[in-house]
DNA sequence: CCTGCTATTGCAAGTAGTTACAATAATGAA
DNA sequence: TTCATTATTGTAACTACTTGCAATAGCAGG
């Protein structure tokens, strides 16, 4: 399943263990993202032995390694999710509401950001807070 | 100094303390955006009875009323600064240099998105990350 | 200037996330 | 398959931040 990870892995000098890779599965069967919390809580049926720093320490390396992405939600929360949705999240502030971003039309923002400044924007993972059209009329 | 924030407060039915006045005092006077931490340590040569559950919750407070902006940066911590200077931030996640962008150029960008998504999307103070055109040599 | 209402504070305990360190175990080589 | 190396884990203490509650103190009204 997971074969790709494990070999880019071990070519980087790093090794699978089952914590990882009950991380991993956990966010690919949820198929949405997840806060640390809930991932430490799917731990325990599988692993009970596992501890929250692990879990934290597991999120923080697959996210450097590129395997999953981290976003920031709502409070300030973060939570994970497998990288390669390439998907970005648009939340209104006052109702919640939630709603897809194209990734196409954010890179062409991003594109013009560029050209003015020289930065490179991460765009892996997205998340805007603002108004949607509903709550405007308040 | 801060009478139109307190007669604001009052008429939001809230009240002015030594406390609130103190926090606004500390960023006014930073002229740039600090951690809790930053501000808390400050507090203490005014008014060492002042605890950080004091500072977390003034800080709250003060970024609802709309007198002050938080920001995320960085790691994920919060930094506060005095509302109304309206200007944005650039930040490397490889080297950690920080730019200001111009309100007018982010504006005219969430303008594009506005007209595609119909969402208004907050600009009072964003923070971006991604690379600086040095680290973009690696 | 008092007085009463209640917003706000300090306190102390609780939650989320991080980190140093010694023990464990995944991997490459013999 | 066995062994040595060292990346990774669990433990426990620590930092950042939050929250319930009783005591305090702004401030509107008399």
């Amino acid at each position: 399943m997971f074969d790709q990870i494990i070999e880019t892995l071990h070519q980087r000098g790093f090794r699978m263990t089952p914590q990882r890779l009950l991380v991993l599965q956990i966010l690919q069967d949820a198929g949405r993202h997840l806060t640390p919390q809930e991932i430490f809580g799917q731990t325990q049926r599988i692993l009970p032995a596992m501890t929250e720093a692990t879990v934290y320490r597991t999120l923080s390396f697959l996210t450097e390694q590129g395997f999953i992405l981290a976003a920031h939600i709502g409070n300030g929360q973060l939570v994970y999710e497998i990288a390669g949705h390439n998907h970005h999240h648009l939340i209104c502030r006052a109702c919640g509401a939630t709603q897809q971003i194209d990734h196409q039309f954010l890179e062409s923002l991003y594109q013009q950001f560029r050209s003015k400044t020289g930065y490179q924007i991460d765009s892996l993972h997205v998340t805007f807070f603002g108004l949607c059209p509903d709550c405007q009329k308040n």
